[in-house]
DNA sequence: ATTATCTTTCCATAATACATGAACTATGGA
DNA sequence: TCCATAGTTCATGTATTATGGAAAGATAAT
């Protein structure tokens, strides 16, 4: 993750639309979602849609797959994660409690394996 | 955090300038830096860089504070977390193992203090 | 082959965001 | 008071982006 692929994935969420998309299909999770469900679900017109799919599978956090007629989309968790980690990076020089409200969000959702939580 | 907050700190971020200058001020910790420091760091003319540091503080992620004739501009961790926890929000459906990697960063930088990591 | 369904692409219009020069405000020192 | 320093605000030209209608591409069923 360099900062040219961290821009286009910021600029693909900071959209109203695009990042309900997101958001829903990151519920949905690996399995994903039919286009033209999401833009039922979301009461978007089909090309309008389509283009925010574009947008946000060209910045990789998504990714489509054919079946049939429909064509899937799901989140691409990594890549959510790698953005996550840009943003993060060097998060507290070494002040460990300036960000342990993120770490308790993340934690609470994926508990650490080592002993446990 | 609600969507209409993040959708500003998401566009706020999604600009180059403005992620580097947020970046920067991640790095430099609750101390901050002044504007012009800002500036001259990034090699950025002193008024577009204000107009930059403005949109990233209405958008919450950093404030600003007057110390004599500078203006000393600090992320605003809080905020910050509180951003990466929407974007988090349901992640993972109850599949842990998807955002581990996101996990495992978050914990190298703050590690729980239940137990010892 | 024809038709229906699902989705994308093309194109024109409208709206928004960006960087910069110039002017302005605020603080501190002589 | 006068001046220098630190930042901000305003107006403007430019460029990017978003939307929706119309048409086209791809797949499946009859």
């Amino acid at each position: 993750m360099d900062i040219t692929n961290a821009l286009s994935g910021l600029a693909a969420l900071a959209h109203e639309g695009r990042l309900c998309v997101f958001r829903l299909l990151v519920k949905a999770g690996p399995d994903g979602l039919a286009a033209g469900e999401i833009a039922r679900k979301l009461d978007t017109q089909p090309n309008t849609m389509s283009a925010q799919l574009l947008v946000l599978s060209n910045a990789g956090l998504i990714a489509a797959r054919r079946e049939g007629r429909s064509i899937i989309y799901a989140a691409d968790f990594e890549k959510m994660s790698a953005l996550l980690q840009f943003l993060t990076k060097d998060c507290c020089g070494g002040r460990p409690e300036i960000c342990a409200p993120l770490a308790a969000t993340v934690n609470a959702c994926c508990p650490p394996k080592k002993r446990r939580a």
